[in-house]
DNA sequence: ATTAGCACTCTCATGTGAGGAGTGCTAACG
DNA sequence: CGTTAGCACTCCTCACATGAGAGTGCTAAT
């Protein structure tokens, strides 16, 4: 959406969206020429908030009402207007120190980043691990655990650790599994979860025939271990947004509950968003998920080794401070994605 | 509280409690008689729901409206009244099937249960974790990850799994960890992570001089090993639960969306519920954290060996139904318990 | 001891009307 | 011609009144 709309009104739309963002009240045109000191009378605003509202930024809940913004408007804004950029230094200091004292595995510390962004911006914290896709295998162990069980433990470049209990159906003896572990590690470190899926597949419609020998066991057994590897939801801060004067509506509250319990819609919202870059926001809508239509998203991708791994951001109200959000979210990918440079 | 009530006020306390269970409107004495097929007028009945009301058991909203029942009622109905065992088949078959099948760790099976016990009681499903106390360690293996990251896995008797990430400051390499695994395993596997923790606290103090030998180096990466170690705390189907109409108040539900996120909270509540026998029932004002005073807790501890380990249960308005869900959350503990038995 | 009768209380739904905020339109103004 | 004052109009909100209904407590009769 270009910038189609003239400098006068478009300081009006403004004006409209930084009230309506401060107090969930329809403006008026006579408030807007006071508290944003506009030289027109209020009859000059009517008359271009009516036309505001004609180009559909603008809406009136009823006749009488003042304005209220559009999906539309929050887009315009987003896209046209926003220019500061808030700086998160104590944002920064306060992730950055966590993770270089405590070292802590990926999924501690996403979920410590969600509750980061959540409580500086009062609406829900996101993040979400790297996916198959994402994931480069570091290292995968196989450790005799009861009798007949094995727990394997995978541990990739990005730092998350995943384990998973499986059978140990060929009773696979300790030096056994060590060889295979040490198999695996030799010919799949350094590629993706998924990469590894992929040719695990290959390689056992192939080798069918040989059933019963040592790089046939290493692969279903890696395969078995890899089954469930999928990406992490947080998001947190619920009963701080619920603050909010907008969420006086039991049956929206329902919604957003149930939001945040489907993490799978959540995940597939997420893979369409890893291949663009930067911050991208999500107004209103604009979401695929119904139950999201009445919230805005602000995401952004962090990086290991350049390539896009997971996702953090914020979910709130499309009546929300896009300004600062945004560049919450950016700085904190930024970040996280500092942090794997050099923590890799 | 003895059964100190005669028989009569006793059936139109169950009636006036059942009636509310089924549907949150105060009880009106004409209802009671219709409904309850007494074989007395509503002038009588009214005469015994004033004297229920002298007792504590009943309280009006206002002069003249119907009864409501008081938590002292319930405490009463639960353990005078209630005598109906459901058994919990289905329920059985799907939790037992789940995990024979899916060979899952603990946290996994906790959380499946906290959610099989959310979706079939509609309220909000509750597990925790064995903690410290009631963990037995089974195995810990050092894994070198990074160059200066060691990745620490710790396996229980319960089916607990836990891993984290430690720096590797003494830079062991790795046949320096795995003579190390091997000490520790030797040394403390049957102990609970308590047990370990308290030796090594005393070990570390007593051997303070000879730093640098290899048992002293094991000791110290053991303790930060289980430093983090404690019980995690699955609670689930907040959504599900909002349909009931006493939670159309928005201050409530926010109270209980923080009860929620405070684990911490849950976790104190479950530490001194551990020492005690069989289902236990929180009603009410009787639950120390105070936002959970208009919530009753149904919980049971599962076993592993005959100890209790850690607890499931159902969090749920005061007004539910405490015959199913006490039946329900018995039988779930006893399948876990169950499947420990022959899964150990 | 039980019950019918009755006055009383309180809630809740409904309706009404004043007040107010905001609009759209028109006509006048610079 | 853009801008503005004026004004009638719309619609919401809130306070208040009112009546129906449900349920009570009390008393007197059974």
């Amino acid at each position: 959406m270009g910038k189609i709309l003239d400098e006068r009104s478009e300081r009006v739309l403004l004006a409209v969206i930084k009230s309506y963002i401060e107090n969930p009240d329809p403006v008026g045109s006579r408030y807007v020429t006071k508290k944003y000191d506009f030289h027109y009378s209020p009859a000059t605003i009517r008359n271009i908030m009516a036309d505001l509202e004609d180009l559909g930024f603008l809406s009136q809940p009823h006749t009488s009402a003042g304005r209220v913004p559009t999906d539309k408007a929050y887009r315009y804004y987003v896209e046209n207007i926003i220019d500061e950029k808030k700086d998160y230094k104590e944002l920064l200091e306060t992730l950055y120190n966590k993770i270089r004292s405590g070292v802590e595995d990926m999924d501690t510390l996403l979920d410590e980043t969600s509750r980061t962004l959540s409580s500086i911006s009062k609406y829900l914290g996101l993040a979400v691990s790297p996916g198959p896709e994402g994931s480069v295998l570091r290292k995968i162990e196989f450790v005799p655990y009861k009798d007949d069980r094995i727990a394997v433990v995978i541990l990739t470049d990005e730092g998350v650790i995943r384990h998973k209990i499986i059978k140990n159906e060929l009773a696979l003896n300790p030096s056994e599994l060590s060889r295979i572990s040490n198999y695996l590690n030799k010919e799949y470190k350094g590629y993706t979860i998924k990469q590894i899926r992929e040719h695990l597949a290959e390689e056992l419609r192939r080798d069918k025939a040989m059933y019963d020998n040592m790089i046939n066991r290493s692969l279903s057994l890696c395969r078995e271990a890899l089954y469930t590897y999928g990406s992490h939801v947080f998001i947190t801060g619920l009963s701080q947004m619920l603050d909010l004067p907008e969420f006086s509506d039991i049956e929206r509250i329902k919604r957003i509950s149930k939001t945040i319990e489907d993490k799978r819609a959540i995940i597939t919202l997420i893979d369409r968003i890893m291949d663009s870059e930067g911050v991208q926001v999500i107004i209103g809508t604009e979401n695929p998920v119904s139950d999201m239509k009445e919230l805005s998203v602000i995401v952004s991708t962090y990086k290991e080794k350049g390539r896009p791994s997971g996702v953090i951001g914020i979910i709130g109200p499309k009546r929300m401070d896009y300004s600062t959000v945004i560049s919450l979210v950016d700085s904190a990918s930024r970040i996280l994605t500092k942090l794997f440079e050099e923590g890799g």
